[in-house]
DNA sequence: AGCACGCCGACT
DNA sequence: GTCGGCGTGCTC
């Protein structure tokens, strides 16, 4: 008798299942799933149970398995079928994605983990569509969480943050049923947590999206909260997956309801809702919070008013009793050195990036492959004076604040950034003005906030990424839904008569265009986007890769009549990047067959490319 | 990926 | 005759 065993080793895609005989003495006792023991090359290795074969006809020699690490198998049939997919969906090798489902192994520690045997429960069989709760307040969310949290259920948040926050929404009686799951947490807590997962019954497991590759058999509920966040993708690394699409596959192998929520409406889920694939749940009369004041800049301008703030925004900061917070957008965009009268700035000669002026060295810093240049005093286009272009950084809006608050003392002023080590807030009752990025909210106190004011918001909606006005829109709901009912919330913008701020005052505007926008170009949820890169020291080596590629998926394509299109090569957005070009090829998929159509692309992909399927950004990594 | 193997050139 | 450097190919 021979079996096929997973090697758990992180080793090629191309050998990810081993056969080996099964000595006379484990015969009776191997199952599916269970922990092994394998020799493989000179040392003996852990090994998973794929499958267990009879009659096969042996063509070569074959190591023996060696023993049973333990007798209850460590993953059941439908979690390994699960994970199998994940692998051919996105490119990982097998022995390291069933290691996602697994607890932390250790030769020594292994002989601790205790299963005790469980009833199976029967199958239901139904797929229900999946289910979408908008909510307008935490009160609203608390009451959509108690009456869907029934039986084993998975909570899946965008940030570690989140966690908490859901804690306290579970009702009282299921308190002692929650599990708690994030990457950050210590190899023996997760090997704590796994074996508890695996033997209680019901269990409510809220988490991070690595929670979704535990052992939860039975599975009765996956709700997927604040639906419309960036961070339900993990574009990090592989296996680069969105959330939205594992909890498919998952509520397709346990037949569990999928759960959707958000107080920002995602535009994928505008349209699944209109086209019928989700069911939205009706809303009752809740109250929807007063939308933000919109200020001109321009009539600012017209109104003699230089400054980077509005003069409604400055009485705010310099009348504020209490906390204040100030959005500002990404530190990239913020002091672009650059001429005021040609529109001429200063690019990174490597990467295409925007230079970054930086006031400590008096130097412009590309922080994609860390070069420093000196500034211009000119423009050498139209020799004009440089200046730092609108749309000041943290920094700047920063050193405004100050000014304004000269000689005051009534507030601490802090900034919160991608720059900023480690946040330090002063624990005393003394009021803060928070300037920030999206970053700095979870720092704000939103109950002793009564002023928010938004900067920048044109830089983000004019960014050449077709989900850059949806990340707009959700950013200025987000401060809505969290701000207190009677605080002020103020939008500085050049253009009053974008698509985006026109949607604050007639809600399913935005989303139409957008979506018509995207129907146009069959951008996603029209089609599944995917997304392959390359990267190579040398350009035109990672160039002539991606043409040849490209040009071996075009044929394969076509000759098999695949209902798909593809994008030639581009650069990517930087091009240069960790020490390597960096070129792309995009293929669209059927939104209905993408499932099967995925891993059969995937084999026409060489090892070294990087598979990113329903990406979050277009051009950048 | 990581390791063994083998081919070849240099050196005791 | 022996040591070691690196290119090739296999892992059950």
């Amino acid at each position: 008798m021979i079996a096929k065993i997973i090697p758990l080793k992180r080793l090629p895609k191309h050998i990810d299942i081993l056969d080996y005989t099964i000595p006379k003495t484990l015969e009776g006792s191997l199952k599916v799933g269970q922990l092994i023991t394998i020799p493989f090359r000179t040392s003996n290795i852990f090994g998973l149970v794929l499958s267990i074969e009879k009659n096969r006809i042996i063509q070569k020699k074959l190591k023996d398995i060696i023993d049973i690490v333990i007798q209850e198998p460590l993953l059941e049939k439908p979690h390994i079928h699960f994970l199998r997919t994940i692998s051919s969906w996105y490119g990982t090798p097998l022995g390291a994605t069933i290691k996602m489902g697994l607890p932390p192994l250790q030769k020594r520690k292994s002989k601790e983990i205790v299963i005790q045997q469980k009833e199976k429960t029967i199958d239901k069989n139904i797929t229900q569509k999946p289910t979408y709760h908008l909510y307008t307040n935490e009160e609203h969310h608390k009451k959509i969480i108690e009456t869907i949290t029934k039986g084993s259920t998975l909570f899946i948040v965008p940030e570690k943050h989140d966690i908490k926050e859901i804690k306290k929404l579970i009702p009282t009686e299921r308190k002692n049923d929650i599990i708690v799951w994030h990457s950050t947490l210590s190899t023996k807590q997760k090997f704590e947590r796994w074996m508890t997962i695996k033997n209680t019954k019901h269990p409510i497991l809220i988490g991070t999206r690595g929670t979704m590759f535990l052992p939860i058999e039975n599975l009765e509920n996956i709700i997927l909260d604040k639906e419309h966040s960036e961070h339900h993708k993990h574009w990090d690394q592989a296996p680069r997956f969105h959330t939205k699409d594992v909890a498919t596959l998952l509520s397709s192998i346990y037949q569990s309801n999928v759960h959707l929520m958000s107080f920002s409406k995602s535009a994928e889920s505008y349209f699944h809702i209109h086209k019928g694939t989700y069911e939205e749940q009706p809303q009752k009369n809740n109250t929807q919070k007063q939308q933000p004041t919109l200020l001109s800049m321009a009539d600012e301008r017209r109104g003699r008013n230089f400054g980077v703030f509005a003069n409604a925004s400055e009485e705010l900061i310099t009348t504020a009793k209490e906390d204040i917070f100030v959005l500002v957008n990404r530190r990239g965009f913020a002091t672009i050195a650059g001429c005021n009268a040609c529109g001429f700035h200063e690019t990174c000669n490597t990467c295409e990036q925007p230079y970054v002026f930086h006031e400590k060295t008096n130097k412009l810093h590309c922080h994609y492959c860390q070069t420093k240049k000196d500034l211009h005093k000119t423009c050498p286009t139209c020799h004009a004076p440089i200046s730092q272009l609108k749309g000041a950084g943290t920094e700047f809006v920063e050193k405004e604040v100050q000014k304004l608050h000269t000689n005051r003392n009534t507030h601490h002023i802090v900034r919160i950034d991608g720059d900023t080590l480690k946040i330090h807030l002063e624990k005393d009752n003394k009021p803060r003005i928070i300037i920030g990025t999206k970053k700095a909210i979870p720092y704000v106190r939103f109950t002793q906030t009564t002023g928010i004011i938004i900067t920048d918001i044109d830089k983000q909606l004019s960014m050449p990424e077709y989900l850059a006005q949806e990340q707009a829109w959700h950013t200025i709901q987000t401060l809505n839904y969290k701000r207190r009912e009677d605080s002020a919330y103020y939008i500085q913008t050049w253009n009053k008569r974008h698509i985006v701020l026109r949607g604050i005052k007639e809600n399913d505007r935005w989303y139409r265009t957008d979506l018509s926008a995207r129907k146009k170009l069959s951008y996603p949820p029209y089609t599944y986007l995917v997304r392959y890169f390359y990267g190579d020291e040398v350009e035109q080596s990672s160039k002539k890769e991606a043409v040849k590629v490209y040009n071996k998926l075009k044929i394969a394509l076509t000759t098999h009549q695949k209902d798909s299109t593809i994008t030639a090569p581009i650069a990517m957005h930087p091009k240069y990047m960790r020490k390597k070009y960096w070129y792309m090829i995009t293929v669209k998929l059927p939104i209905t067959s993408w499932q099967k159509d995925l891993p059969w692309i995937n084999t026409h992909i060489p090892q070294h490319w990087k598979i990113d399927p329903n990406p979050i950004s277009f051009l950048s990594p």
